[in-house]
DNA sequence: GAAAAGATTACCT
DNA sequence: GGTAATCTTTTCC
């Protein structure tokens, strides 16, 4: 399944998705011009899911989950926004770290510095996949179910416990705090 | 209208 | 390892 990634992808379970996220060439194009990172970290929040923003159904705030497959959802936390892409109603994958491709990246590595390294905006909230503003892209087989490491999530106060968080395994740019290697 | 919490990060010891 | 910064959304009175 090489080649650009659309709607059609989203549209499966969405720990599935997130998993073969990993290695995926995400890429925007904005005001800032083209940037790209390759996925090494992403996180997934599922139905019935108490640390799901859409936990409790549809609200101003996360309305953008609750759109088509492939909607990006973008969400302020503290003074930084981090994006999400949306799979199916109410579920999505949080993009969390990756390695920079392109010398303009900044250190991508965590939510908020990833959005920032990609030029994501809060008003970017909403764009949906195809729309020319993102895109990504499968260029290889994907990370290899053995390299890569499933932990509980980051910075969460319900369900800590579900291993949602994965991340390929000794990856430099996976965020802290650093899943163990294992 | 007021208060509390937050899917974070940077800087302190 | 701990804490402050910082501000929007949500929830409660």
């Amino acid at each position: 399944m090489d080649g650009h990634l659309g709607a059609a992808f989203f549209d499966r379970p969405t720990r599935r998705v997130a998993r073969e996220l990993l290695g995926a060439v995400f890429r925007t194009r904005g005001p800032g011009g083209v940037r790209a990172v390759r996925l090494v970290e992403v996180e997934a929040y599922v139905a019935r899911d108490p640390a799901n923003h859409a936990f409790g159904g549809p609200t101003r705030r996360n309305r953008s989950m609750f759109g088509p497959p492939g909607t990006l959802y973008v969400y302020r936390i503290h003074r930084v926004v981090c994006a999400n892409v949306v799979t199916r109603r109410g579920e999505a994958v949080l993009l969390r770290a990756g390695a920079p491709l392109l010398p303009a990246d900044a250190r991508p590595s965590g939510p908020g510095r990833l959005a920032r390294a990609l030029g994501i905006e809060f008003a970017d909230d909403g764009r949906r996949i195809g729309d020319g503003r993102w895109e990504i892209e499968r260029d290889g087989p994907g990370v290899p179910t053995a390299r890569i490491v499933a932990a509980p999530r980051v910075g969460i106060s319900r369900a800590t416990d579900r291993p949602l968080r994965f991340a390929v395994a000794g990856d430099p740019w996976v965020s802290r705090p650093r899943p163990p290697v294992t």
